[in-house]
DNA sequence: GAAATACATCAACCTATTTTGATCAAACCA
DNA sequence: TGGTTTGATCAAAATAGGTTGATGTATTTC
C-alpha cells in the first residue's frame, strides 16, 4: 500500500515502474476500467508472460492493485500511487528551487 | 529545453533519469547551488567518467544545464523539468481517476 | 475424474544500461 | 613549448532488465 509519503525506493520504483511503454499502455487501458488479464492480453495483444511480467512490476510498484475471482484476476489502477509520486516530485523540486547563486568564475 | 507539455518519449527520459540513486544524490548536490564536476566527484566520492556519465543522461533528460568556464564546467538544476514532470504526472493521473467501476463478478 | 482455461513463475536468452580504465582535446601554467 | 588539469568519450566487462517458450497450479466444466 502506497502512503502519503514515499521512501525514495518507493520512489525510485515508481519513477521505473513508469518509464516503459508496454507498462504505460496497461495504465491507459486500466483507465477504462479494471480488467482481467486475458482482456487486456487481447486489448493489448501481448504474450501472456510478457503481460503478466509487467503487471507484477506494476503492482510491486504500487501502481496497480488485483483481486482473484474465480479463474480471473482483475487488475485495477491506484492512482494515490501517482499522486504520491507527484507530491514526492513537489517536494524534490521545493529543494532544487532556490538553489544558491551560480559561481562568479 | 524543456516545454511545458512533454512528449510521452520525453517523459520517459525523465522518469528514467530519475529513477536512479546516484542520479538523486547529484541532483541533492546540486541544490546546494551550481558545481563544477572535480567538485562534484571529490563531494560524492565518484570516479570521473562514471559521474560524466550521470550528469549526461541528466542534462540529456533536462534536468541539468551547464556552461563552460575555462578548463571547468559548471553543471545547475532546471526545476522547470522537475515541473514539467509533475504536470504530466497530473495528466496521467487526472484520466486514471475516474475509471469505470469493477466488474460485477 | 479428465480436459480446458486463466494466469503465475521459471530458466534461457537477448538487449539495454552501468561501470571501469584508457585515451583524447581543450585550457591553462611554468 | 612542454607539462598539468579538467572533463568528455570510447571500448570492454559487468550488471540489470525484458522477452520467450515451457511448465505448474488453481479453478471450472463436462
Amino acid at each position: 500500500m502506497i502512503q502519503d509519503t514515499l521512501s525514495t525506493d518507493q520512489s525510485r520504483q515508481l519513477l521505473k515502474a513508469l518509464a516503459d511503454p508496454i507498462r504505460l499502455e496497461v495504465i491507459h487501458a486500466l483507465a477504462e476500467g479494471e480488467r482481467c488479464v486475458c482482456d487486456l492480453t487481447s486489448d493489448l495483444n501481448l504474450a501472456q508472460s510478457r503481460l503478466s511480467f509487467h503487471l507484477r512490476v506494476l503492482r510491486d510498484a504500487g501502481l496497480l492493485a488485483d483481486r482473484q475471482r474465480g479463474r480471473w484476476t482483475y487488475y485495477r489502477l491506484q492512482p494515490e500511487a501517482i499522486a504520491a509520486l507527484e507530491q514526492w516530485l513537489a517536494t524534490l523540486r521545493s529543494r532544487c528551487s532556490n538553489p544558491a547563486p551560480p559561481c562568479a568564475n
